[in-house]
DNA sequence: CATTGCAGACCGAACATTCTGTTTTTAAAA
DNA sequence: TTTTAAAAACAGAATGTTCGGTCTGCAATG
């Protein structure tokens, strides 16, 4: 226990955690470079280990079950990616951080068409046949999903009357984001995944009103 | 080969392609199952063996290697699922199967949001990391995507001056759809998805335009 | 009777997990 | 300050299971 430690000094971290924290890391990174690259079935505690470069018993050390290590893995993912796109909360407070005409292009660009918005689609379409995975990610995933959807809602308003209509136009934009990453397989001509992108942002930038 | 006996009469077909086309049938339904219940990931030979209640030899005797099994059950769900929806292919002609402003909900209901809907997720989503498997069914799937988009293109016409923007719109639309297999996990309100269908639909039967 | 359809044992490889050691860190005792 | 003992971090071998695929034997078909 480090409790005794920072009881004495709140603010101090020992080298101990340091190192745990960086261990972490290094193994949390290795699982989404494997999940984006050979996708969920193929990600097994072998090949993690042999990517992060550390040894087996550092790993189950660290993450007792592959489960264990998939859910922080996932965790860290969502923190990481939730706060420096929509709010600057270093501030503490919320406001816009692209342009609003670029908010579905940019969340494209920057969050979703990455190797941990890849990964995340992995673990989210393995979460609805894994219900032990999915126990231990729901309350995240659902506190996640509220928590940017409410922060979308503060700086939009819908087309439709609805009270929470920016919020519905948000997730359904995220859901064909998530679509959209596996739709690469369907067509010869990678340009119209672009197309696609453009034209579904035009249509949904009519709904998306700038509140103001 | 059998082409010795329909070769003197082409419409016999013998006691063995009968029983090998049940087979076929029986094991390749097993293999949906496993997909949307289980994930790609826990879709084993022996669950489906087991699944299916046929003998390791029988699997193994018409379907060589796993991958051959999912590709064969993918083809056979992807013109199972065509068929029926857009065209009436028995007639010989193409004409909508469902009023045009039902056509996303009538997909979404009946196609995609079925046990072969989110077996075909499993497969699409399996395809982005497994090269060979993609390699396997890589020209179908554009094959069928292109028959899709066409036939949609011959009952529709986009709002936009593009020439193929119904394809394009009928694009995004499945990409939505496949999203949203997989967004039940976000949620706590199963409600939510009818809602978020419901307002896509709207907002894109505006863009879909009926031809005549 | 030759071929195909099927049954089930079997194989090595890979899997997730558990285990026994070794090294490093840390906080309190001397 | 130095010593010390416990705890944590890490290493890697061992375990039993399951994987996909192969092989041999037998029955049904043509």
């Amino acid at each position: 226990m480090s409790e005794a430690a920072t009881r004495e000094n709140p603010a101090k971290v020992s080298k101990k955690e340091i190192k745990a924290e960086a261990m972490k890391r290094r193994i949390c990174a290795a699982v989404v470079a494997c999940l984006d690259e050979h996708g969920y079935a193929e990600t097994s505690i072998n090949r993690i280990q042999e990517r992060a470069g550390v040894s087996r018993g550092a790993l189950t050390h660290h993450f007792p079950t592959k489960q264990a290590l998939v859910a922080e893995t996932t965790m860290r993912m969502l923190h990481a990616a939730t706060r420096p796109m929509y709010a600057d909360k270093s501030t503490g407070e919320t406001k816009p951080a692209v342009p609003a005409d670029q908010l579905l292009n940019n969340s494209w660009n920057h969050i979703v068409n990455t190797a941990e918005g890849r990964a995340f689609v992995e673990v989210i379409v393995a979460c609805r046949t894994d219900r032990e995975l999915y126990n231990v990610l729901a309350d995240d995933l659902q506190e996640w999903d509220a928590e940017s959807s409410s922060t979308i809602a503060a700086l939009y308003r819908g087309s439709d009357a609805a009270e929470d209509d920016a919020e519905l136009l948000w997730s359904i934009s995220r859901t064909f984001f998530r679509g959209l990453l596996t739709h690469e397989r369907f067509v010869s001509d990678p340009a119209y995944l672009a197309r696609m992108m453009d034209r579904f942002a035009g249509i949904m930038n009519a709904h998306l009103i700038v509140r103001g």
